[in-house]
DNA sequence: TCCGCCGGGCCTGGGGCCAAG
DNA sequence: TCTTGGCCCCAGGCCCGGCGG
């Protein structure tokens, strides 16, 4: 089939091999490996007419020989949920950019939902597609027990239950919404409402309970949580069943989009924001310095903890499984805008 | 972390292979491999005792191995510009989602920026990876002259330039934003203003090409372009310049963050949405209901995007390279809510 | 004799082909 | 005819041995 060979539909011509490369510059498969890893035991002109060749050839190493022979892909699983939630897609573009910095692509399982059924499925699917690691994106509740890892492969969760066995990189929530809430209460309101995330989300769960705690700690009356799903919409729903209540000063929504539909909620109402009612948001989306008005929420620095993800894996995997656990902290802080004040005087 | 295995740093434990199952099940490697890959010649029983093996031992097949001997990876690649932008992160989202089910995985490179030399970069890494098609999201101007593909495989292109040599799923980007410049000229405004996205951007120039195309098939006026970077901010910026203008009551902007840039400078400038000027935007981002005032948008099926270029990708890889190149439309819709009406009365 | 450069043989895990039971 | 195993190949890396200066 060389030579003459005439392409036809379903004909794929064969990449080159380090065979064809060898040949036609005249030397051995084993010089033209050598070159190819850079080796030094390599005479300067035969490394030239090797890379030549090469060019000539457009050869390109094929990754699953050498995955094969090294046992090392170069390749990072991310298993994700919800791709078109604002965070774990910033996430994902930062461990991408810092996983292709070191040299590893990026293996990307998409589970439907965040039960640990579909994590081990999507979990298999990236063994089963040869990866070196695999970095949890917004986990659940994660445990040993419940997912039965088939393989010893290092794993990193970005954002989960820092009681898990692995490692993991927190985005200290608690520090975040503790501020959010912190703020409002500095600004003289009595308490705080929140607006929270879905149940089954570690990070809602964790922002709700700093929320809480900070309101215990300041002696302030809890008021009784809401729970939406991240989604405008539901901020609207619970938004408006808060404008209607006229004890509500202050609002701490788990993410900015909740927010926003809570604000359109208390447009609507005709009860303003900030001087009737502040509101306070979560992940400082790009857009929400546009919000009306402009949010006041809790920045959180996704290129650093999809680096951090990335970083922490490259460790175990030099290290080897057995190494310690790790638990990397990246620090979210408020960004104050307009959307909060002090209550309206009684 | 169970029984004799002690784990130690830098020990991974080899997954075991067909022949660690053949040796368990009393059998030959062959066997197991056929086992493995659902043939119908293995007796029952043989078959029965070389799956307790597997499940006994935990084997997965070792994918690296299958590729080097069957020249397919069951791998697409993706190559993507900017997944922080809505849009992009939920077409990969779908083209994740419709892989997966087709059993493919995904692997995804990130090009820094949308020139040719990034995607080439890209494209290199990918086909470097063993990938046996790729989806470029997003595309700006590509042709193969510059795009030099090392090896020819399936390429599919996501809402690029229709001129391109490649596959392609055709956003319609010129039937939504011709219907979102009508919408406005049948409100009875008398010509529309356009922000624009960045220059470089395929879909920016399109939508920026209906736009102009339907106001002088409406002998409006063509008010001077702005372009914006598909940021809020951006379109805030321009915004404020727009709105200190008499004789803008109607403008379509590329996308819906520079839409909602635009409404909090018109907000800021004290003129009414929509009973003094009228904004539409584009993409439905889910949270544009939520804006003040809800946006009137068009709505893209990213969703069916995806799985398009999917359906593409897997098609020409059965038919082989040289099939021939497909285009595939997918319809977007305008989706009229509160930001837009007829201008005032002068 | 030693060292720099190069090639042969063998190994990785799995699947196709063919022959044997 | 149906089931099973032996052999070879896929592409590339490592060990070792050899050749020459």
């Amino acid at each position: 089939m060389a030579g003459v060979e005439v392409p036809f539909p379903g004909a794929r011509k064969r990449p080159p091999s380090q065979a064809d490369v060898a040949m036609l510059a005249g030397v051995s498969a084993q010089t033209v490996s050598r070159v190819a890893n850079g080796l030094s035991n390599v005479d300067g002109q035969t490394r030239e007419r090797v890379l030549t060749a090469m060019r000539e050839l457009g050869y390109q190493r094929n990754s699953a020989a050498r995955a094969l022979v090294l046992g090392r892909f170069h390749m990072l699983g991310v298993i994700s949920f919800d791709l078109s939630a604002h965070g774990n897609a910033r996430t994902l573009a930062a461990i991408s950019r810092a996983a292709q910095a070191a040299g590893y692509s990026v293996n990307v399982a998409y589970a439907e939902k965040p039960t640990e059924d579909a994590v081990q499925q999507a979990f298999f699917q990236l063994t089963g597609q040869a990866v070196d690691g695999v970095v949890v994106i917004e986990a659940q509740i994660l445990d040993r027990q419940g997912l039965h890892l088939p393989s010893a492969i290092p794993v990193v969760v970005a954002d989960g239950a820092q009681n898990s066995p692995f490692s993991s990189v927190d985005n200290n929530q608690a520090a975040g919404a503790g501020a959010a809430t912190q703020h409002l209460l500095d600004l003289g309101h009595r308490t705080v409402w929140h607006v929270g995330g879905p149940e089954d989300s570690y990070s809602a769960r964790r922002r709700a309970a700093a929320w809480r705690g900070t309101l215990t700690q300041a002696q302030a009356p809890v008021p009784p949580q809401h729970s939406g799903d991240w989604t405008a919409a539901s901020g609207y729903r619970i938004g408006t069943e808060l404008a209607a209540r006229d004890d509500v000063t202050a609002i701490f929504a788990a993410n900015d989009h909740m927010a926003l539909g809570v604000m359109l909620a208390l447009h609507e109402a005709g009860r303003d924001v900030p001087t009737e009612v502040s509101v306070v948001g979560y992940d400082d989306v790009p857009e929400s310095a546009c919000f009306i008005p402009p949010l006041t929420t809790v920045h959180q620095d996704f290129e650093e903890i999809g680096r951090q993800c990335v970083g922490l894996l490259l460790d175990q995997l030099d290290a080897g499984v057995g190494s310690a656990q790790a638990v990397v902290s990246v620090a979210p802080r408020l960004v104050v805008r307009a959307s909060t004040g002090p209550p309206p005087a009684a």
